[in-house]
RNA sequence: GCCGCGGUGGCGGAAUUGGUAGACGCGCGAGACUUAAAAUCUCGUGAUAGUAAUGUCAUGUGGGUUCGAUUCCCACCCGCGGCACCA
């Protein structure tokens, strides 16, 4: 028995005083001595420090790069495993706005708890380049790279509907809104038009997508990011609008289709309600209508829509288009079901070829009385089904796949023919241009909140927004505020804040006040009282990694090329779309302004799956299956944690915890202490120990192979099996392993379990001299394998008999590539006879080493 | 509805350029040591028939390709995640 906590304590004791993996600022590492070339940038997503400390999940992904960043130095290369905090947030304000305690002030408590807890289980982070996203030093930077946005012209303003909170008094998020209600409080959420920066990612929408080709990133994940951008191709075609109240200049109307193959069969347009036309065309008794129309759709929440489902509304324009290809007057609707922030916001309505048109105009047709606003319904398309009759019910919509008619020269063709030479058609006429649509928006990052990046810009007089100038930076978050949610931004109640803006305008801007007559004191400026998202801050921590502490440059170029690309980026699944796309954005851009050479940050990227609790469930204070890493270390210290963890499975797979599970580590990291410490034996050599020596190269092989694959689960289970042998071999021979095979064995188990690795390394040498100058075996070469030592005497093939297996062959193995003396083998083995006597062989198939396969 | 991921013993999971399905761990059963317990160790453990040797069945379901399929192809079922009135 050894006591893991004592021993665990003593040795992060030692690696603290030795600053072990502690490397200068800039990430230079002057322990292992790698060559150029062979630097390592490791990466762990940031994370936010929140008051519960660790958790299960946390440990997860830390020990996984902990073990890869062990391994690595001991291969020795270069590693850079940075650590830092994405401080910024809702969270710690929340508290504070429970409380009274200033979010600075958590803030820091939890970070001191989140490294005590981190040093705890043995994580080698580079704590010397430690940052966090609050701190001044940083969120200059941050301030800074606005201010390169803004003059390139991608970070502007502009006017557009945001997500409120009337509970919060505040604005939220997309990502805050959880079907339609706040995250927080589950109150329903409006929505407000304001006037808010942006940042234009748009700008960048082909790159983001081409560039996924070039990283080794899960599919899932690509996949998802496309979909977030979701480029589509298709027409915008324009028609021209034939009023009953001729309006300025809506004499035409544009819409976009992927579909214009079926535009023979067009009847009707739709636009949003959001559309400029919208409240531009109607007039007298119409307009009126209009108007209560769109007054009702803007009310409408998100839980609204979503309880409507999908039933259609819409009012009439009192307006018709007319479809070129058939010279029919189409009339011009408004409904909710059309978004004005897709497309053209209008789009060209084919009822008998989409299922949500043939939805509206039926609802339509039924309304209608008199039978004036009835809407055709064609068919153009016959589908698989062969049914070629009057489309009368939503079961008969075909949209996926057919054959054109009624669409004169398009007639007989199939729809994905029919859709190129409809656009090169109406492309020729002038009728319509080819566009590409994208799903992506800008970036809207400015928050309503305290606790987060000042966006560094004042505002004169006159309204206009000027940005701060850089030698002003940082342009400090001020302290004296009301974080009272009042639905106004909280830096709105700083004194210190207002005069240091008049301050600086009358530094700064004195020729301009003067020219203008302002006031001299700097009266009439105020400075912009919202702060950044935090996804802002967390999307270019990792450049700043690489240069923490430069007071002159958000990192220098040599730093930022030394260790970048990020070689492994480990993130939790949450952050797939957004981070991601962010981080991409801001990287893109920094390249084009000449600070770097590559395009994509992180060349592999994987994610941890979700720790579930023992009900297989998400662990949740609610639920009561949250699992402390705390008690887990208490009890049976944090190698086992670690080990245990990493032993639970794949490493991208959603696993559940099993507390009684744990003991089995606990026991086999005991075995290996006792193994190695307790039992005394004499190295002999013999028939046993040759077997035990080839198993150590395979464990060797096998653990080499397994880390830089992150298949841990694997590496532990034959370090297990190695060592139930090395047990096997003791007890009924009393025979060990010499002295080197054992140091071989703790640097193979080193990157899994830390402590223990030292502690018995300390144990070995302390018994070969009497030196006491800490010299640990992280500090060590990975131990080398030799392929002859671990291979195989003897290989098993087994035999199969019309596909079963019926026999095993036992075959030295330098002999397996005789496949002639195989052959020949086989025929003497007794228990395959009663197969193959009497029938004749029709088929003989060898494969080198693997299996002997007959057919009779 | 669309996109993506997955389905293997009582449980977590191993095994794929197609080659002995169930490594390793948990749990369970039997035994050794012990006055006893704990700890430790040994053996067994997919189902089914049989005293046994051995046989049959078995990787969500149904087909197919192959000497051979958890792995490849086709059609479905179920679970999870994301998006969704996106034209």
């Amino acid at each position: 028995m050894y006591d893991q906590k004592k021993v665990e304590e003593k040795w992060q004791q030692i690696w603290e005083a030795n600053q072990l993996f502690q490397q200068s600022e800039g990430g230079d590492n002057h322990k292992n001595g790698g060559a150029v070339g062979d630097n390592i940038y490791l990466l762990f997503a940031f994370a936010y420090p929140s008051g519960n400390g660790l958790h299960v999940g946390h440990v997860e992904s830390k020990t996984a790069l902990d073990i890869l960043a062990r391994y690595y130095r001991m291969k020795g290369k270069n590693v850079f495993f940075p650590v830092g905090w994405d401080a910024f947030g809702l969270p710690a304000e929340n508290y504070a706005i429970e409380t009274g305690v200033h979010p600075s002030k958590t803030t820091v408590s939890a970070i001191d708890t989140f490294r005590r807890q981190i040093k705890r289980i043995g994580i080698s982070y580079d704590w010397a380049n430690e940052i966090a996203t609050s701190h001044p030093e940083y969120y200059k930077w941050t301030q800074w790279l606005f201010l390169q946005m803004y003059s390139k012209g991608l970070a502007y303003q502009k006017d557009g509907k945001v997500n409120w909170c009337p509970s919060c008094q505040t604005v939220l998020a997309n990502e805050q809104v959880v079907e339609g209600l706040c995250e927080r409080c589950d109150t329903q959420i409006e929505q407000k038009d304001m006037r808010q920066w942006y940042y234009q990612i748009t700008k960048y929408q082909d790159e983001l997508i081409s560039g996924l080709d070039e990283v080794n990133w899960p599919n899932a994940t690509k996949a998802q990011q496309l979909n977030w951008i979701g480029k589509k191709t298709g027409i915008n075609i324009t028609y021209k609008v034939e009023g009953v109240n001729k309006p300025g200049g809506a004499d035409e109307i544009t819409c976009f289709t992927t579909r214009p193959d079926t535009n023979f069969g067009a009847t009707f347009i739709v636009i949003a309600p959001e559309h400029e036309l919208a409240t531009k065309i109607a007039s007298g008794e119409i307009r009126s209508k209009v108007f209560d129309y769109l007054d009702k759709a803007s009310k409408k929440t998100e839980l609204d829509r979503q309880q409507e489902g999908k039933k259609k509304s819409g009012v009439f324009t009192g307006l018709y288009a007319i479809n070129d290809l058939t010279a029919k007057k189409m009339p011009i609707w408004i409904s909710d079901f059309v978004l004005g922030g897709f497309g053209t916001g209008a789009v060209v309505g084919v009822p008998g070829h989409d299922v949500r048109d043939f939805e509206f105009a039926d609802y339509i047709n039924k309304l209608d009385k008199t039978g004036d606003q009835r809407i055709e319904v064609i068919r153009v398309v016959v589908g698989q089904d062969g049914d070629e009759s009057e489309i009368t019910k939503v079961a008969q919509v075909q949209e996926e796949q057919g054959l054109m008619i009624n669409s004169d020269f398009l007639n007989g063709m199939s729809i994905h023919d029919a859709t190129k030479k409809i656009m090169d058609y109406m492309e020729e006429k002038g009728w319509g241009k080819r566009v590409t649509s994208y799903r992506l928006r800008d970036w809207l990052i400015s928050r309503q909140r305290y606790w987060g990046t000042p966006i560094p810009v004042v505002y004169d007089p006159e309204g206009n927004p000027h940005p701060v100038e850089q030698s002003y930076l940082p342009w400090k978050l001020p302290t004296d505020v009301d974080f009272k949610p009042t639905g106004e931004s909280p830096l709105k109640s700083s004194q210190e804040f207002a005069e240091r803006t008049r301050k600086y305008a009358v530094e700064v801007y004195a020729d301009l006040i003067t020219k203008k007559g302002w006031d001299v004191s700097g009266e009439g400026w105020r400075p912009e009282f919202d702060t950044m998202d935090t996804f802002v801050d967390s999307s270019w921590y990792f450049l700043r990694y690489t240069d923490s502490r430069n007071p002159d440059v958000f990192a220098k170029t040599e730093q930022i090329e030394k260790w970048l690309p990020v070689d492994l980026y480990m993130i939790g699944p949450e952050h797939i779309v957004l981070h991601l796309l962010y981080s991409r954005f801001f990287t893109k851009f920094l390249r084009d302004e000449g600070y770097f050479n590559f395009s994509e940050p992180f060349v592999k990227m994987r994610h941890q799956g979700m720790i579930l609790g023992p009900d297989n469930k998400k662990m949740s204070k609610s639920k009561g299956n949250v699992i402390s890493p705390d008690e887990i270390i208490e009890k049976f210290g944090a190698d086992t944690l670690r080990v245990y963890e990493m032993f639970m499975g794949p490493l991208e797979s959603d696993k559940p915890w099993d507390t009684r599970a744990v003991v089995g580590i606990y026991k086999f990291l005991q075995k290996v202490h006792r193994l190695v410490a307790e039992l005394e034996s004499e190295d002999v050599l013999g028939e046993a120990k040759v077997e035990l020596q080839r198993k150590l190269h395979q464990t060797i092989k096998k653990v080499s192979d397994d880390i830089p694959k992150l298949k841990f689960n694997t590496a532990i289970a034959f370090m297990m099996e190695f060592v139930n042998l090395w047990q096997n071999v003791m007890i009924k021979e009393n025979k060990t392993l010499s002295i080197k095979d054992k140091i071989a064995f703790i640097g193979v188990l080193a990157p899994f379990a830390p402590f223990l690795a030292d502690e018995l390394f300390e144990i070995i040498s302390k018994k070969m001299s009497s030196e006491t100058i800490y010299s640990g075996i992280h500090q060590t070469s990975w131990p080398a394998f030799s392929q002859e030592l671990a291979k195989d005497d003897l290989i098993n093939i087994p035999i199969q008999i019309n596909g079963k297996v019926r026999a095993q062959l036992e075959v030295e193995s330098d002999k397996v590539g005789d496949e002639k003396a195989i052959f020949n083998m086989i025929e003497g083995i007794e228990s395959i006879k009663k197969y193959i006597d009497g029938h004749e062989i029709k088929k003989k198939i060898y494969i080198k080493g693997k299996i002997i396969s007959l057919v009779v």
